[in-house]
DNA sequence: CGTGTGATTGACGCCTGTCAACGTCTGTGG
DNA sequence: CCACAGACGTTGACAGGCGTCAATCACACG
């Protein structure tokens, strides 16, 4: 992980597009600026890990972030991603909890710590603020709602086509429908809570059906209709 | 569902307890007493459906509701059980979405409607309820994700050894360790994500390995540290 | 007393996790 | 430049878990 303490002009701008920073004031966010501390890191790293104690919050400002839950047998599933704009972590600032998720980046990001205090004063004196912060959990909840009928009713290969779509909407696809996230096929195989073995076998099937293609970590689709009416959209 | 317009004394006495109550101040909690209405609801009453519009949120004054979502061929998916204190229906308020679970009695219950623009006004206005309703998100929202985690990872005999455990912290038991809550079969299997059959197999399994005991709907605990083995808790 | 719903048990077959073997690729060190 | 180790990807074989179907029993209710 490496500090970078300056946070650039064009970073600045940039940021400020984001619907988190939007709903602060010049003057919060002048704030943020000069407490928060920026930092960049590689693929693999890990920002904060399940049942760890956790001070502060984390904005992705580039690069992604996935999250993910260890079972039995060092066996992850991967809950979420969080890209550009998203903040991750603070639940457990709120409850005051240790970490219930690990996050890893897996493109590499830049983060900017979002240190607690400064957390609950925006909380409570803005209130755009708040319901920003209220209604992002709300909806993540309304995700992870989903994510449950996913992985309790569905099969695997209906997982699988779920699962695809839903990155197709939260991560672009270029102008060829290819997926912009490469995963690995164990990635895969933690997102739709499979054995790698089974997630290759899926892919696999979905290739010979003419809905996917394969280009190394990258992910073609094919046949949008088909994925759908797979996945069975019932969510 | 009976209308009961007139909060009587000793429910307001006993409703001010609960930790929702008792963030707000006399004044705001006179004025709820004054625009919310009370109403009461049978067994197997639906309180508001998903993917419908929902105008309120409901606090849950006596009795249990669970709340569900329905998959392929009206399979459900219990999510979770709200009790005395419990407030349901909001998040699709906050994110002025539609109900994304189904809320059904399944004790005899008595809700108190909880109009959508008092919660915003008290949010708004007091910032101990409001860090309330944030932290019962964010702790629904942790309890969500070990449900993934549960469904995902577990097989059927560890699903059920640790929905049984949860349930037992969630409800009390009886001198007996009798769980006080009765469940139809049907409705064990929607908790645990499988088959109604299946989950009569694996209660008679449980019941002839001595650990637990049937009786009729209610299930006694007899070996505590089995289920806590067989669920091997790593959530 | 008939009817309907829930509970239970058995039979059967598909899904999928596990194990094992092998190919592919990358980076490292000689 | 090559050899090698290690991680990842792929495929096959196999068995156990679990969903589905069907039959039977128990019980409540009109």
């Amino acid at each position: 992980m490496k500090r970078v303490k300056i946070i650039t002009f064009i970073e600045q701008r940039h940021v400020r597009c984001f619907g988190l920073f939007k709903v602060m004031t010049d003057r919060e966010y002048a704030l943020l600026v000069n407490s928060a501390v920026c930092s960049s890191h590689k693929k693999g790293s890990v920002v904060y890990k399940e049942a760890c104690v956790n001070n502060g919050a984390y904005v992705v400002l580039s690069g992604v972030v996935k999250q993910y839950k260890l079972g039995t047998k060092e066996k992850q599933h991967i809950i979420r991603f969080a890209k550009r704009g998203d903040l991750i972590g603070f639940r457990s600032l709120i409850t005051n909890n240790l970490a219930c998720t690990t996050s890893e980046v897996i493109e590499d990001a830049v983060l900017l710590h979002f240190p607690g205090h400064l957390l609950f004063r925006l909380m409570k004196n803005n209130f755009q603020f708040y319901m920003f912060v209220l209604r992002h959990v709300c909806l993540e909840m309304k995700e992870t709602n989903g994510l449950i009928m996913c992985v309790s009713q569905k099969r695997g290969r209906e997982r699988l086509a779920h699962v695809l779509l839903q990155l197709k909407e939260r991560f672009d696809v270029d102008r060829h429908n290819v997926l912009q996230l490469p995963l690995s096929r164990r990635e895969i195989a933690s997102l739709i809570g499979a054995a790698p073995e089974s997630a290759i076998r899926l892919l696999s099937d979905f290739r010979s059906e003419n809905i996917i293609d394969l280009q190394g970590r990258f992910i073609k689709l094919l046949d949008l209709p088909a994925l759908a009416r797979i996945s069975n959209v019932s969510l």
